[in-house]
RNA sequence: GGUUCGGUAGCUCAGUUGGAUAGAGCAACAGCCUUCUAAGCUGUGGGUCUUGGGUUCGAAUCCCAACCGAAUCACCA
């Protein structure tokens, strides 16, 4: 039993026999002991001061002797001010000890017989991935890694936008190149390539609309009419009506740029069940609008477009088909959405987008619940804040955007750097080094990013985000290494790891409440869609395992039954360790 | 203007069923390596938790109002 559950319990029937009632459950509060008192679980007396009568000072003192004389499980206790202070006995954290060292994998909870849909990345193929994506894509992993530790079953899809008027820009910028580029001949990374074709059509765009602002035309008008634009809007139409060599050069684009993902989504270690592409599904949604025509909770205007009234929910008046018939983009979400359920039997479907964005997901759900869908619900909209770089936003016309490859090629220099620097890696190959720094710069970039909570606006400071010092994921990736040092040294030794019933110290203890609650706290950051407490939880863990590295010798320990005992509890902190940051998605080295 | 989300140390962030003297990291300063890895540990200084009301035995946390900041409210996606 938990010790939360099994002070309430032992107070509950302190209460019962000392005073007569049983109250409601609501009146039992309990906490974890601030480190300054004595005691493991504290249970605060206010509540219950109506039913003793008595003083705070006095409830906690009769209902501490009561619960002393009577539980074995109690050692001690104390009171200070309305706070009874309680002290579980050593045996009661020895049962715990064992266990946790016992569990196989501690944490994971059982299947809960939930699927849920994740989707999260969803790039357009016009240009590569920056920062913002990697927030985007962190997250996205990291809380299906979360909820499959939950034990729910995750599907984890992307919907990639593929087609539109941004992708026609870098079609037309490298047809008018005229230099036949590839990735091969330029020795580009396709989207980085492709990337390229879009900035140079925004070029060209600015030149041609100076020339018309000669005219006497405003910029706004004069961007419009640029005819390079022009070429752009014919060439979408071309594409829609499905013209040959628009496709195929289409296609050939995309592919680059698909093929350049694919080595970004490697190295972040992202990966999908299934992959949507726009081009297939932004046909979808047209049927629903109908259907909601006949319900008469959508209406058609004069002119034929198609619009639903939310006024009456604070909200305003949504097109959901336009004059000519063509569908947007919350005609194509409504499709996908009744796709998804339908196909699968979800009972969430999680979409990882930026905060941009609510306002949209805000109405998606309102209009599925007036066509009467059931499971509007089940969206959930894990809207996270944007990241923002010391000087400000990113804004790609300031040429500030930070590029996804860039920075992790960065990162992972740094990690190389540093390790030279130190120097503790000569007896390693070169080949082995690498993958090392690889492991340590991502491990770097994923636990800064994900250690913020998702909704807030994150600022990424470079010179921060390279140092491996303090609350970061190198901090945790060295804590298990030591760890595993440790572990190497006892197995030479021929020591065997094990639970002898060794009386757990301070420090010790306090471990064991740590590791305890990992199972809690899997569930609490599954219920709030948030890694990040998990990133927060592993440092503390992190942190008092280095303390009490220093605090105890464990190898140097003469009484054998206490040392080996140590070899479970650290070995225990390290599997634990290793499951935390696995659902952030970080690997933890043997050595660096 | 409407909607949504934020405002905690110089900076970046924890603080989630309301609980004791609000915590970390960075930066600054002072210590600790013949020792199981110093990417570590210990200590010092640093706070009107934006402001003002309210509820409560008790509020950073809940309610109301104001102020500041962000996003959004397209026949774009």
């Amino acid at each position: 039993m938990n010790p939360e559950q099994l002070v309430i319990k032992r107070v509950k029937e302190a209460v019962e026999s000392l005073y007569g009632v049983t109250p409601e459950g609501s009146l039992f509060q309990t906490q974890a002991t601030r480190r300054e008192f004595e005691g493991d679980i504290t249970a605060v007396m206010f509540p219950l001061l109506k039913i003793s009568k008595k003083t705070p000072e006095q409830t906690g003192e009769e209902i501490g002797k009561f619960i002393l004389d009577h539980c074995v499980e109690i050692e001690s206790y104390n009171v200070v001010k309305g706070f009874l202070n309680i002290k579980l006995s050593g045996s009661y954290w020895m049962s715990v000890f064992k266990l946790i060292s016992s569990s196989d994998d501690w944490g994971q909870q059982e299947s809960s017989g939930k699927t849920v849909m994740v989707e999260f990345s969803s790039p357009n193929t016009n240009k590569p991935l920056h920062l913002g994506h990697i927030r985007n894509n962190l997250l996205g992993l990291s809380v299906s890694r979360l909820l499959e530790a939950n034990g729910d079953k995750v599907i984890k899809v992307n919907l990639v936008n593929d087609r539109g008027i941004h992708i026609c820009k870098s079609m037309i910028a490298w047809q008018k190149s005229g230099l036949n580029e590839t990735p091969q001949s330029s020795a580009m990374k396709g989207d980085h390539l492709v990337g390229k074709y879009y900035v140079a059509f925004n070029n060209i765009l600015k030149e041609q609309a100076e020339v018309i602002k000669k005219s006497g035309v405003s910029a706004e008008e004069a961007e419009r009419s640029a005819p390079i634009l022009k070429e752009a809007q014919d060439m979408l139409v071309k594409w829609e009506k499905g013209d040959k060599e628009v496709v195929d050069l289409w296609r050939t684009m995309n592919g680059w740029v698909y093929e350049g993902f694919e080595k970004t989504y490697d190295r972040l270690g992202v990966s999908f069940e299934k992959t949507y592409y726009e081009s297939q599904t932004y046909l979808l949604g047209k049927a629903l609008v109908n259907e909601g025509l006949d319900k008469g909770v959508f209406y058609k205007k004069e002119d034929g477009s198609i619009w639903c009234d939310l006024t009456s929910d604070g909200l305003d008046e949504k097109l959901l088909l336009r004059s000519d018939g063509t569908s947007v983009y919350m005609t194509q979400d409504l499709g996908t959405a009744h796709q998804r359920f339908s196909e699968y039997n979800l009972n969430e479907h999680i979409y990882v987008v930026g905060n941009e964005q609510n306002y949209h997901f805000q109405v998606l759900k309102f209009l599925l619940k007036k066509l009467g869908y059931q499971w509007y619900d089940s969206i959930y909209h894990l809207s996270y804040g944007m990241v923002e770089l010391p000087q400000g936003k990113m804004k790609s016309r300031e040429g500030t955007v930070v590029d996804a490859d860039d920075l992790i090629e960065n990162m992972v220099s740094t990690a190389r750097e540093t390790s030279m620097e130190l120097g503790k890696l000569e007896s390693m190959n070169n080949e082995d080094k690498e993958s090392l720094y690889e492991i340590l710069g991502l491990g770097a970039l994923k636990y800064f990013i994900i250690k913020v909570d998702p909704k807030k606006t994150m600022l990424f400071d470079p010179k921060e985000s390279i140092d491996f010092n303090g609350n970061t994921g190198p901090f945790i990736q060295y804590t298990h290494t030591r760890i595993r040092s440790i572990l190497r040294k006892a197995e030479q030794q021929n020591l065997l790891a094990e639970v002898t019933g060794a009386l757990l110290n301070d420090k010790e203890r306090e471990i064991v409440k740590i590791l305890n609650i990992f199972p809690e706290k899997i569930k609490e950051a599954a219920k709030e869609h948030s890694p990040a407490l998990i990133a927060n939880y592993a440092y503390e863990l992190a942190k008092e395992f280095n303390q009490y590295y220093h605090e105890v010798s464990i190898l140097k320990e003469e009484d054998n039954l206490v040392k080996v005992q140590r070899l479970v509890l650290i070995d225990t902190i390290s599997k634990t360790l290793r499951k935390a940051m696995g659902i952030l998605g970080i690997t933890l080295p043997e050595r660096m």
